[in-house]
DNA sequence: ATTCATCTTCTGCAAATGTAGAATATAGTC
DNA sequence: GACTATATTCTACATTTGCAGAAGATGAAT
């Protein structure tokens, strides 16, 4: 079952590597697509926790195991956000963007992404 | 030593609440203010472990233990934005103001703040 | 069919986390 | 000083997380 839970860091990163995949992929392949680098079998461990959980499905296929993700990659990032938002930051995003980048300049490009998504999301009323 | 590593959601409820304090807090005091209810000695032992961790001290007057943090609210505020912004939203914090707010709205105050800090980010350059 | 190279599963363990009970210390009261 | 109420410390334990070795399964090559 699905509740919410936020991932410990060595799934989370599993996760990251399936999503990332444009199909399902194979056990090998995470391994090569990780960053850190982990034994075979930690990595095993890990997808049958991720399975056991609910997040991935696994398709034996000879003697390759492949994985899909059964929770999506956006459900779980807006999941996470809205925790951090909520637990630390009031639920303010701008408390949140504030906090981040105060100080410093956001980059041009990410300014002006901003700001139409702004104009997009109060313009309407 | 602050490593800069994400508390457990159970030693993370309790910075929050001494964070909110306005001076040193005892512990009892602390219970009180926890939404959760734990038992008393549950609470001193996450307390030990935060002490342990570096991120509060703790004084002893008479038979009361008094707790200050030694990490500061936005230090650590900081830190987990910018894990989760880079972890799950590339960076981006267009992107992830995208993922949480699409389809609803922003309050008006939420969207004013949000236009004032963009203002002010960008406005100099 | 045997061997080889892999991939997977099983098993196990150390550290971290969530939590509580029992024992102890201490300030205040009689 | 003895008693009480409460705060703290010690100890303990289950569960989760991080990880790896050994053993078993399987497709490919011979």
């Amino acid at each position: 079952m699905w509740d919410n839970r936020r991932l410990p860091d060595s799934e989370l990163d599993i996760m990251l590597v399936v999503w990332n995949a444009p199909a399902a992929i194979s056990a090998p392949a995470i391994l090569e697509g990780l960053e850190r680098d982990l034994t075979a079998s930690a990595l095993h461990s890990y997808l049958k926790r991720l399975t056991d959980k609910g997040f991935l499905s696994c398709t034996k296929q000879g003697k390759v195991n492949t994985y899909l993700p059964l929770i999506s990659r956006e459900a779980y990032r807006r999941c996470e956000g809205e925790t951090v938002l909520k637990k630390l930051y009031n639920n303010s995003l701008s408390h949140f963007a504030a906090a981040l980048y105060d100080g410093k300049k956001l980059k041009k490009e990410e300014l002006e992404e901003l700001q139409t998504l702004l104009d997009r999301l109060g313009g309407e009323d």
